[in-house]
DNA sequence: TCTGGGGTCCTAGGACCC
DNA sequence: TCTGGGGTCCTAGGACCC
């Protein structure tokens, strides 16, 4: 069998990356993107790294420093993230077809195949490729797993003379390799997060070549089946393989934190239909129908001076369906077993669930659809959706949606859609 | 006053069946 | 005195990812 060589290509801070493709004057500066909301960092370059932010910290427990620095922060600006990404991955695809969309900003590429001379060479001419078309700076890893690829980006990063591309498969000797892992701390290893690097610690696994080298029996023990293939793969036997064709998604979800606190069931319920549609447009778009949904509600749970109240529940639709006006229905019918009176809610959200394939839908044979019905909806949806395609996102909505948006959540930073709106295109001024 | 959103996988334990 | 055991399915919750 010959060794497997994957190589992870990782956005550098993707988000604050994408705003400054669009604004020169970001360079060099302190600059950080907001989650939904402005309420958490989500992304930070590295100057505001640097300053000691941690990713997911709340705006205002550091509003002092962001004032003091002159941090330039955003608010989320998705559609141009989503678009910026789908840059980067055409580049990529260009020049390695064999490969796996893995996150917004992150592919791996599965290299076995392309008899390169040097592939640390021609992984430094991906980086430059991608950054000289679409502006996005990238990291490259490189290893005989996905595991050790996505170690290897940490060190691409970290060892600033190998200039953004590290590949373990240059270090075969042991020595070496396991001196290369031993820099990569454990909390960074693929499939070990905040609680799995505290227990850890305290067994004194402290970075990857640790975690290779801990007993196994202990490992499988405390972290389960995946914690068993991460260690495997961090030795160099490939347990996860690169998933070209991403099968559909198993759930679809749409939540929100509010704006501002609502009380009534009138106000969830606008919200509610709304999260509703989307999922709605989300399902068609995947070719899926729902058997199931769920919908949630919940009060601000950081706030202990507050009443607390959460609930959930899940909704049996008549048949599997990805059709608006049956969701929307179904959801509000949901919403209103669960809602109580007297609370100040702070978010909501629609889940679709157990999902099947559009195409299978089992008709009752006692109540049988009519074909016309069928077709009607179907024809219906798809205009609809074509008509907010192109004219604008939410131009056609549902009488339930409302039409004050009191809910919506506040995005007082948010720059513009550059690259899908023509009326926020870029302009340049000539001198 | 102010704390994101959207996913996947795994396990333990209860319900149920024979 | 003295109450089985094994298999399957489902779900909630917890871990992880970005």
């Amino acid at each position: 069998m010959t060794k497997k060589i994957y190589a992870l290509v990782d956005c550098n801070n993707f988000y604050v990356s994408c705003e400054r493709v669009f604004n020169g004057n970001l360079e060099n500066k302190p600059v950080a993107v907001l989650s939904n909301n402005d309420g958490c960092f989500i992304a930070r370059s590295n100057e505001v790294k640097a300053l000691g932010i941690p990713m997911g910290a709340p705006l205002y427990q550091w509003q002092d420093l962001v004032d003091k620095e002159g941090i330039i922060v955003f608010s989320a600006n998705f559609p141009l993230y989503g678009d910026m990404s789908h840059r980067v991955m055409k580049t990529l695809e260009e020049m390695c077809p064999d490969l796996e969309i893995y996150s917004i900003d992150e592919a791996f590429l599965d290299l076995t195949n392309m008899h390169l001379s040097s592939v640390t060479d021609y992984c430094r001419l991906i980086k430059e490729t991608v950054e000289r078309w679409t502006g996005i700076p990238v990291s490259v890893g490189v290893g005989p797993t996905k595991t050790l690829a996505k170690a290897a980006s940490k060190l691409a990063k970290k060892i600033k003379s190998n200039n953004g591309v590290f590949n373990f498969l240059d270090y075969p000797d042991t020595k070496e390799n396991d001196e290369y892992l031993s820099k990569v701390e454990v909390g960074d290893v693929w499939g070990i997060g905040r609680k799995y690097t505290k227990l850890l610690n305290r067994y004194n696994i402290i970075n990857a070549c640790d975690l290779k080298n801990a007993d196994p029996v202990f490992i499988k023990q405390r972290l389960t089946v995946t914690g068993e293939r991460t260690q495997m793969e961090l030795s160099g036997i490939a347990c996860i393989p690169v998933n070209r064709n991403p099968h559909p998604k198993k759930a679809i979800a749409v939540t929100r934190s509010f704006g501002k606190y609502q009380k009534t069931l009138q106000e969830l319920s606008e919200s509610v239909a709304y999260f509703t549609r989307k999922i709605g447009e989300k399902l068609r778009a995947q070719e899926s129908a729902a058997n199931y949904l769920q919908v949630f509600i919940l009060t601000n749970l950081h706030r202990k001076d507050h009443p607390q109240y959460h609930n959930s529940v899940i909704v049996k639709l008549a048949k599997p369906s990805d059709y608006s006006p049956l969701l929307i229905a179904a959801a509000l019918q949901g919403l209103k077993n669960i809602f109580r009176t007297g609370f100040s809610y702070k978010k909501a959200g629609v889940l679709a669930l157990a999902l099947q394939p559009k195409d299978l839908i089992q008709y009752s044979f006692l109540e049988p659809t009519p074909e016309t019905q069928k077709n009607a909806e179907a024809k219906l949806m798809k205009t609809v959706d074509g008509i907010n395609r192109r004219v604008g996102a939410d131009v056609l909505k549902y009488a339930a949606e409302g039409v004050t948006r009191g809910w919506w959540m506040n995005q007082t930073h948010k720059s513009k859609r550059y690259t899908t709106k023509w009326a926020e295109i870029l302009q340049a001024k000539l001198t």
